[in-house]
DNA sequence: CGTGCAAGCAAGTGGGTACTTGCATGCATT
DNA sequence: AATGCATGCAAGTACCCACTTGCTTGCACG
């Protein structure tokens, strides 16, 4: 019974949040947005800030990353599924990342746990490549950790900003996980998209396929 | 005359905000930060929010992106350069951005100016890769666009998170530029840092200058 | 039918916030 | 010495905020 107006909150309060950060969020908005009375919202959760630590909370749990499990055959579409959900992902919840980065300082240990998920997404990443490497397929001497590093700030940056600065995100969204994908694995020295090999044709003859 | 009190204003406004956001940025706190009276800041600004846009304005027009001016013998040095005097400029206004971009939704007018710089600084990097393709000296058929925009999302990421979120920034904050250029110059095609004679020599005595 | 519980409603409390007003004070210029 | 000006100070206004209290209403379950 309850449970019904409690997720009505949740979900008010979290729309809220989003919206006008901590401070912002003030009660009286997110009960007339859950349209339920303010004091419930008392009743209910005790205080403003436990409620909003419930709802991170509870939106954090729903953050669970994808990883890379799938095999070396074609990395390109392996990697480019992978970034596909992730920053789907990652588009979903980009406002209140957004609010709870910006008020990281004030609020450290929400932003802590938000950014767990990204830990272990960078994780998976920097793996599969070095399976990649011991495969051949990757460059030995890329610089893997920081090409990783600036993959995820790409999908950070894509997934919270493309909304606000639209200019700085030259590709269509639907095609960007695989323009990424595309630019870091040149980065990493994996040359096109196709296995082992056919590598070697590779190397001599540039490249040709471009897709 | 004036003047004096009204900088002392206008640094402790920038203080307190970055700290705390438009909403808790009061009056008040400013005031008792900037060592003046609380009204001396209305007679002076007419209103908080004028207070603040004045704030802003004047920390965006100390926002003169840097531009890659230089010429293609050495494109990594030049890069680099750039890449290092970029960062630095957007470290030292890591908090305000990052609080102007998160009320951007309510504030708009703000992060627009905020982000122009960026657009810029991203023009230039373009421009100066295209002239590397046109000399050869990048590969003709990399994604310029993508590739900066990643660059950009990465220039971003690493100063407005990186005391936030270290680990997902492994490289030392003076190794930074040199690495990201490095992993950039991979993906848009150039092999490595010198044009094209000089550059079996170049792999193996890796770097030399680090300012 | 009656008891209990979850929710609504009206009102209030104590404190904060932006902003105003009226007055006193010191300092420079004439 | 007198005038004007920039600033400080004390107090006040009107509103917003988180949170509380006391009461009513409706619904379920014995």
């Amino acid at each position: 019974m309850s449970d019904e107006i409690r997720n009505r909150i949740l979900a008010a309060a979290a729309r809220v949040y989003s919206q006008y950060g901590f401070r912002g969020a003030t009660t009286r908005l997110i009960s007339t947005e859950a349209d339920v009375n303010e004091v419930t919202l008392f009743r209910t959760f005790g205080s403003k800030a436990d409620l909003l630590a419930a709802m991170l909370a509870s939106n954090v749990t729903a953050n669970s990353a994808p990883t890379i499990t799938g095999d070396l055959s074609d990395p390109a579409a392996e990697i480019t599924a992978w970034c596909g959900t992730l920053l789907h992902h990652l588009r979903g919840h980009a406002h209140i990342i957004r609010k709870t980065i910006a008020e990281a300082e004030e609020r450290p240990e929400a932003a802590c746990a938000a950014c767990e998920g990204s830990n272990s997404a960078s994780e998976s990443l920097i793996l599969y490549v070095e399976r990649l490497r011991n495969a051949g397929i990757a460059d030995s001497e890329a610089d893997v950790a920081t090409a990783v590093s600036m993959f995820m700030s790409a999908m950070f940056g894509d997934s919270l900003y493309r909304d606000i600065i639209p200019q700085a995100f030259p590709q269509p969204v639907e095609d960007a996980p695989a323009k990424y994908v595309q630019t870091f694995l040149r980065a990493v020295g994996v040359r096109a998209s196709l296995p082992v090999r056919t590598r070697q044709a590779k190397v001599a003859g540039t490249r040709r396929r471009t897709r």
